[in-house]
DNA sequence: CCTGCCGCCTGCGCGC
DNA sequence: TGCGCGCAGGCGGCAG
């Protein structure tokens, strides 16, 4: 589940794998994976060789290579996508997977793989349940367009605190659905989103409209540390389908509060930590620290399944 | 304009 | 043993 922490781990790996190269060729092993870009698998596999990357950014969940053209190439790994430098270890084929000579060397969840002119290692996209994507942007490369509406995140050196306050008291919604609006700050997915709000003790449901300066300052300076925290340890993992450029796991899930720990007792408090259904996902808070909003009709929220 | 819900995907684990 | 279903959840599109 890649957020801001897992993807500038990405980020990083890849600048060290594609600044300075020159795509030689690109292969596109499924549709979907390119369902972004407007030309279809055929033309971006012909419009990218021949350029170099001169640098990988990235804003929020969104990763794109710069060109030296000016173009990009816009990345996001959705639910399970991951890129892989070829050479590192892969995670083993299922069994029965494996039905062809061509099928045994090629991994199931292999999408796109890039090759390049300097006979170096190939760049793979790997992505289990497509949610994931590439297309070409171009004149991409300071900021794609198609990423323009996307808000600055926290660790963006001109991200504004006071500004992303003011976005989450603007918004007449619940604050857990503010911080996972990517178009009020961005990088936040529903790992520290969870963890953001058992930090600063403020419960999912919490109508932002009715928050104070100082609480949603609370919860954002909340999403920063704990998203920074988990950036120094390279990011969380709970299984294979998240890891870095070389294959290797981070170790945040270690750290976790409250996020998967339904029913072990708070780190704070030693209340249970509670699983609730919010916005048909799971929300985990401690019932104790995080009180539910006790507004006119209050009803902690227990819409769809549990 | 704004909010919130739906559909897209695959694999794993659980219960019957 | 095998099958069906719940669950994981980011995001674009669209309905209201």
């Amino acid at each position: 589940m890649p957020e801001l922490p897992e993807v500038e781990v990405v980020r990083r790996g890849l600048t060290t794998h594609l600044v300075d190269r020159r795509i030689a060729e690109v292969e596109v092993y499924h549709d979907r994976a390119v369902r972004r870009h407007a030309g279809g698998a055929a033309d971006f596999r012909a419009v990218l060789p021949g350029h170099s990357i001169t640098a990988v950014r990235r804003r929020g969940k969104y990763l794109w290579w710069a060109l030296d053209d000016g173009d990009a190439v816009i990345a996001h790994l959705g639910m399970s996508g991951q890129f892989r430098v070829n050479g590192s270890p892969t995670p083993p084929l299922p069994p029965g997977e494996a039905t062809s000579v061509t099928e045994a060397i090629r991994h199931p969840h292999l999408r796109i793989r890039f090759t390049f002119d300097d006979g170096g290692p190939d760049v793979d996209f790997l992505d289990q349940r497509t949610f994931g994507g590439m297309s070409f942007a171009p004149g991409g490369a300071d900021l794609p367009q198609e990423i323009a509406h996307i808000a600055r995140d926290p660790l963006d050196p001109d991200f504004s605190l006071v500004a992303a306050v003011a976005a989450i008291r603007h918004k007449h919604t619940e604050i857990k659905r503010a911080l996972l609006d990517q178009t009020v700050v961005s990088g936040i997915g529903n790992i520290y989103a969870d963890e953001a709000l058992w930090r600063a003790k403020v419960h999912y449901a919490r109508p932002t409209a009715s928050m104070t300066r100082p609480v949603a300052t609370a919860v954002l300076t909340a999403a920063t540390e704990v998203m920074t925290q988990a950036l120094a340890v390279g990011g969380t993992s709970f299984d294979a389908l998240y890891v870095n450029v070389n294959g290797e796991s981070g170790y945040f899930d270690r750290s976790l509060n409250a996020y998967g720990q339904q029913d072990r007792p708070c780190p704070r408090c030693g209340t249970p930590i509670r699983r609730d259904a919010f916005m048909n996902r799971s929300s985990f808070f401690c019932p104790h620290c995080q009180r539910p909003p006790r507004t006119h009709a209050s009803r902690p929220a227990r819409a769809g399944r549990t």
